[in-house]
DNA sequence: CTGTTAGCGCTTTCAC
DNA sequence: GTGAAAGCGCTAACAG
């Protein structure tokens, strides 16, 4: 009987070993694709479980030269996108899916607006499997070459080149815009992100089309979803909008930076107006009064790009993941 | 003049032959350590910069057999610990330190409390570089092999093996209670954290000790960082000790609950009781009241373990960052 | 101090 | 379908 040496991990060759064939046919019987007989792909099989083989992840890497970490690159203005909870739940989750499917890790990285070619060279290091964008430009997408297409994953918009996964937004607005007219809100507000945000454009979209259909006028906020933007919105809003019955923001975040203002001009919540955010991040139950929100499937939505990165399924270009809406005291 | 073919990454041949040295020499000389005339080192740095060299890490992992990512383990009873805002907090952080330092990736684990050899099988992951336990007991840290003492570092308790990065958190609370009695409170309860984290142990003797010089007596109410048991806990503690005029909380979150607890019971924040909290996360900031708590220093402390980890510097037993007091309208 | 020579563990031509 | 052998890019003995 073929004994491995001790303390030392079972090697492919180990295997090979003891299904009496080659390394070479090894390879092949557990790469799934790879030409092999069902006999050897079985005996290759058992050998590997009897040995209790794990393929070294970083001999793979070398030999297909592909990287062994997938990369999250937040884009933003300044470096502090990275300090987001937003950003941190991203890697989070990306990292959580990474390990589960593959034995990758994940590195966190600042896509600087103003230097958007910063993405085309986290494509071409050597040693990075993939790179997941969040919240990316045209411009920057723009830099990534064709020749990587099917190693960019977007969180946010897409191209023909890079698949998106995002949450719908589009829905997600429409869906509580409409819940705050069937509670009787007619002039409503929304807290926006940042301008040079293409994602939020959807949702955008959205609140005009539903606010015109019921025949009322909008009225804009920007904001960059931090909470010291939606406590100067609001105030924005209130002093441009006396008779504002109602807010909507991008984020829950802003939404709660919003409620201070709110409340710091005596507007009572959800009395004079109401007030709803989305994410549904934890202290959005915990605020008084709770927030209305809509959720961000950001767990599924990272694990849908990773897959789809670490298989190379990147040929569906749009993935929306649906929002649900909670119901809070906000409004 | 020796060209690099086009479209191929300069390796450490291309670097050698440039410098006219062998790729051991250039290998020796791009590390620092190993031997290697100041002339070759010159010679061979000079090539490097010329020819844009940066070294494949998968292939120094490969070689050195050391891994290439950083294995990130939190320890909790469920899987549900890795949605924690903390844990994602010092997943980014430790990210960020780990892209800047070196070229590695990290993973996100969860080490079950039920079965803490986990974190023994993780230290022995072939492509594991090295792995930060958070908030480990002793018997997990026990299932290490010596062998492994310089691949792990600890967020919360270490051992002699086990070199442990924490925030101070005994001077934090102690700063807190004198705060607390220096306006004028008395009866101070405290929310603790999780019955079986070790690391607060320390937290609860400095609130022990700093009680017992002021001669008033402890009360204490089990906790596990979440907002729910911060709620449960402040109710309890209200319903057996109604005079109580300070509770805090070893974690925001679970002082955001207490809030919303006190508010429910018609409890007036700070009038009744005051109310502090621990880490100062981004809400404390936006409750309502605002929440007085204290820093948690999470970014410098997950940069100290990984370059700790990564450099090999494994020897200092303890390292604790100061956490500072930040006083808001909630006491 | 430096060059030569083996690997690290896996994938991938290229014949057979 | 399968095996032999040549790498992937780097580090680590081992002589000199």
């Amino acid at each position: 009987m073929v004994e491995v040496a001790r303390n030392r991990e079972p090697t492919l060759a180990d295997v090979a070993r003891r299904a009496g064939v080659s390394v070479a046919t090894a390879s092949r019987a557990l790469s799934v694709r790879g030409p092999a007989s069902a006999s050897a792909r079985h005996r290759v099989a058992t050998a590997a479980r009897e040995l209790g083989y794990v393929p070294n992840p970083v001999a793979r890497a070398l030999a297909t030269r592909t990287g062994t970490r997938l990369a999250v690159a937040v884009a933003g203005q300044t470096a502090h996108v990275l300090n987001d909870p937003y950003a941190a739940r991203v890697l989070a989750a990306t990292a959580t899916a990474a390990a589960a499917t593959r034995d990758v890790g994940v590195s966190l990285h600042w896509l600087p607006l103003h230097d958007p070619a910063e993405l085309g060279r986290l494509t071409e290091n050597r040693d990075i499997a993939g790179v997941i964008v969040v919240n990316p430009t045209t411009p920057a997408l723009a830099t990534v070459p064709r020749s990587a297409r099917d190693r960019v994953a977007s969180i946010g918009i897409g191209t023909r080149d890079v698949p998106s996964f995002d949450v719908d937004n589009a829905t997600a607005t429409t869906t509580m815009i409409e819940h705050l007219l069937a509670t009787g809100r007619r002039r409503i507000a929304m807290i926006t992100g940042p301008e040079w945000l293409p994602c939020t454009q959807r949702a955008l979209t959205a609140y005009h089309r539903t606010l015109a259909e019921s025949g009322t006028p909008p009225r804009l906020a920007p904001g960059n979803f931090t909470a010291a933007h939606g406590e100067s919105a609001a105030t924005t809003i209130m002093t441009r909008w006396p008779d504002t019955d109602a807010i909507f923001a991008l984020g829950d975040l802003s939404a709660l930076g919003a409620l201070a203002a709110l409340r710091g001009m005596g507007v009572d919540v959800p009395g004079d107006v109401a007030l709803a955010g989305f994410d549904d991040i934890a202290y959005a139950a915990l605020s008084h009064p709770s927030l209305t929100t809509t959720t961000n499937p950001v767990e599924a939505i990272a694990a849908g790009a990773t897959t789809a990165l670490l298989d190379h399924h990147t040929s569906t270009p749009q993935t929306f993941y649906p929002s649900t809406l909670i119901l809070r005291d906000s409004t």
